[in-house]
DNA sequence: ATGGGTGCAAAGGATTTGCAACATT
DNA sequence: AATGTTGCAAATCCTTTGCACCCAT
């Protein structure tokens, strides 16, 4: 079921499939960390031997283009994706630089492209920075120690 | 007068002032063009000539750090900043690369620190991506010769 | 056989790092 | 003297490019 889920993204994209794009966007559906290239490359690159970074690059950057999947700039260093393509907001923790999807926080929602003052706006992303639960207990517990 | 404000902001958000934070300060304040850490190095390095890219880097962060200045990510390729720290839209257009500011649209404004789910968010930033005016004038153009 | 898709190696660019020199208190 | 700041060069890391090969239609 998993693996047609896949094939119908990328179908109803507009993208043909193939396998690397098959396992890459299967890959998106499966790991909800938001994967730079490299994560997806490192994982995937043991099951299929001869992928390259290259291709990854341009699958991901393929899946932005047709709006199969999000391109998160939220990371200064360097781009990661969402296989989620529901509107939601981004928060980057500054300490651990693990991104977190908000579900509830409100966001601007964008059905279809809008026009502001003459310009085309395609597409909006809410980032939030600051510092995770996690890492504030972390912190909390070497102050205390 | 102008002077006067970049230090200001400077010893107000608890920065040092020095020659070359209080330039770069001023060149924010008087270029709303969300300038790169290059073109502020290209452009104060001609008046400052001892001045390092390796000081625009360190000081560019540390005003965003101190929230004397917000730093931009909208551009997958590189940052840039914004010496408006107002909470404002920031829109790309994906053909020419520039940065506009929309003021009329909704921002969720953070006023201090806020907790969402246990992750502390200290800074929101909404990113618009599309194309601007000038560059649909331009595609309806070649289209019609 | 034609166009799209992939992979490799090299190039390109942005940013960081290490360290010495310098300024400021 | 001590601390914070700056500048240079080298290193690092992410991403793109050019080109040859391959696959499917």
């Amino acid at each position: 079921m998993k693996e047609k889920e896949a094939y119908n993204i990328l179908v109803n994209s507009g993208i043909r499939p193939s396998v690397q794009r098959l396992a890459i966007m299967d890959y998106l559906l499966n790991h909800r960390t938001h994967p730079t290239v490299d994560e997806i490359f490192t994982v995937l690159g043991r099951k299929i031997s001869t992928l390259s970074r290259t291709t990854v690059y341009n699958t991901l950057r393929l899946f932005a283009d047709h709006h199969a999947a999000q391109m998160l700039t939220i990371d200064e260093r360097r781009v990661c994706y969402d296989g989620d393509t529901r509107p939601h907001v981004h928060f980057l923790c500054e300490r651990c630089g693990k991104v977190i999807d908000l579900f509830d926080e409100p966001v601007p929602v964008l059905t279809q492209a809008r026009e502001v003052n003459g310009n085309l706006v395609v597409d909006a992303q809410l980032y939030y920075r600051g510092i995770c639960a996690e890492c504030q207990c972390k912190e909390k517990y070497i102050l205390n120690n």
